[in-house]
DNA sequence: TTTCTGACA
DNA sequence: TGTCAGGA
C-alpha cells in the first residue's frame, strides 16, 4: 500500500498532459500554483511535472470551482484541511479533552451547515449554496 | 513544438 | 482568465 501511494506522487506528467486531463487551462493551473493549491515538481528544464495526486487535486478543484465557489473559499478549504492535519498529529501525543472535543464538533457544525458569519465563509453564494 | 515568466489594448 | 511577447 506504500508503494502506490509512491507511483501516485511521481511527478512524470507535464502540464500539456494536465490540460487535457483536466480541461484547465495552462493559465489556470499555474494560477493555481501560485495559490499554492498545487505543488508541481520542475524538470531540468524548468518545467512543470505533475503527479497523479496533482491531477486529482487540480479535478477537485475544478469541481469546487463549477460548484461556485471562489479562490478564497477553495484556498480555505485547503488551508483547513492542513490545519485538521496538523491538529491531529498533535492530538496523538496528546489526547483531546472533552471540552476539545466539543469545540471541534461544534466548529465543524458550523462550518457544514454555514451557519458561521460569513466572514468566515468566503464561499460564493449561489443556486448551490 | 512545448512551456516559461511577466504583463495588460 | 485570456492572450501576447520573447526566450529556452
Amino acid at each position: 500500500m506504500k508503494e502506490k501511494e509512491l507511483r501516485r506522487s511521481l511527478a512524470v506528467l507535464p502540464i500539456g498532459t494536465v490540460m487535457k486531463l483536466t480541461n484547465l487551462t495552462a493559465r489556470q493551473i499555474r494560477y493555481y500554483e501560485e495559490q499554492k493549491l498545487v505543488k508541481p515538481e520542475r524538470n531540468e528544464g524548468n518545467r512543470r511535472m505533475y503527479s497523479l495526486n496533482d491531477i486529482d487535486r487540480l479535478l477537485e478543484i475544478r469541481d469546487y470551482l463549477d460548484e461556485g465557489i471562489n479562490m478564497a473559499g477553495i484556498k480555505h478549504i485547503y488551508i483547513e484541511k492542513e490545519r485538521k492535519r496538523a491538529a491531529k498529529k498533535a492530538q496523538l501525543d496528546k489526547p483531546l479533552t472533552d471540552s476539545d472535543v466539543r469545540r471541534i464538533l461544534r466548529d465543524e457544525f458550523i462550518s457544514v451547515s454555514g451557519l458561521g458569519k460569513k466572514e468566515e465563509f468566503p464561499f460564493k453564494h449561489n443556486k448551490n449554496l
